[in-house]
DNA sequence: GCTACTTTGGCACGACCGTACCAGTTTTTC
DNA sequence: GAAAAACTGGTACGGTCGTGCCAAAGTAGC
């Protein structure tokens, strides 16, 4: 397990640590997640990410909760902006978007794309990422429901994983194209659904 | 580029490293492509593997394009296997899961399907095997079209696309469970889909 | 059978990497 | 304010990796 920090500017350092992973993961994947990395980004010394991790995977698993909870928390901030106000079918397909894929953020958006997918597909190999990324999963699937009902469509759990399934699979599949815009792919699939009902 | 093979001894060394790259992915990943391994693997010295191959990525595009035949032609067999004599609908069904997932093998199917989902997400890292992802992606297409085809169900671009991003998005949702049984988690959607045409 | 080219395979270099160590300092606890 | 606990940070170890090197062995063309 991981080693806590008992101090307030121990756990100040901690969090230092963490969102220096978390920068790198979203940058260049879990390849890029290194000891030494981590501790230059954060600019605090190498033996800290030992004293405040126990290894490694501790690290990567701690990188991957905080940019999970950012996309969470992001992804739940979209959705009571456009819950106030009115919003129109192809509001809603963005907001869709945006949940499942990220806001779009310029010129990191595939990275930041590839890193939610390479989560999926690195689990097996990582299997103490399992429960954290069934904890979020089932998170994006409330949100996804919120949306649905927001735009009057049946949101139940089949639905749910419907879509989000038609989706990961065409963004999957775009990942191959010469200039892959994974968005654009997902778009055509959410808007055919959510005019279907 | 790879570095040629100029005498049949030679090709056939070539071949037996390849072999080895390729046992070792569906092994281990991306990851367990290394000189040493391969090498040894193979049962050849570690310094025929920088003789055949320029550097590693011409190693790992090779084990790929060498996984990504065998599972074509694989898929090719058990197309025509069916188009011969009867076929209901859940045989159809199951054929589509072969071409998509493969045909089980006992112990090592999971190892199997993961290896084909980790090819679509490192390929914007390794952009070398895009234009081969490409090719083979599109070989698949049609033998999905053909299976579509011997099912009296339209077979169209856009309904094969639909129909591998459902399983794809299934598959890649299956990987975080903690018995991961991807081809379970396809099967449903692929019925859905045959019987409503 | 001689020359030129290809192949072989042992070896080592330099670069990283995860992690352990530990003397010194700071902070907390009582 | 003293004892204990938490933290700091420089350093080093053992390991693995991709790759270059090169003398020896094999093979092909003439």
């Amino acid at each position: 397990m991981t080693a806590a920090a008992s101090t307030p500017k121990g756990e100040r350092r901690r969090q230092l640590l963490v969102a220096a992973a978390a920068e790198l993961l979203g940058e260049g994947g879990f390849d890029a997640i290194r000891h030494r990395a981590v501790a230059e980004r954060a600019d605090l010394p190498l033996a800290s990410t030992t004293y405040y991790f126990d290894s490694l995977d501790d690290l990567i698993a701690a990188a991957v909760e905080h940019r999970g909870r950012l996309e969470l928390s992001e992804g739940r901030r979209r959705l009571d902006e456009l819950a106030g106000g009115g919003h129109d079918r192809s509001e809603l397909v963005e907001l869709l978007l945006d949940l499942l894929l990220g806001t779009p953020a310029g010129d990191r958006e595939l990275e930041s794309i590839l890193v939610r997918y390479e989560r999926f597909v690195t689990t097996p190999r990582r299997p103490y990422l399992a429960p954290l990324m069934r904890a979020m999963s089932a998170e994006l699937e409330d949100l996804i429901a919120e949306t649905l009902r927001l735009a009057g469509a049946p949101s139940d759990r089949d639905r749910v994983r419907h879509l989000i399934a038609l989706v990961d699979g065409r963004v999957v599949n775009a990942l191959i194209e010469s200039e892959p815009d994974p968005r654009a792919q997902a778009r055509q699939p959410l808007r055919e659904l959510l005019r279907d009902g």
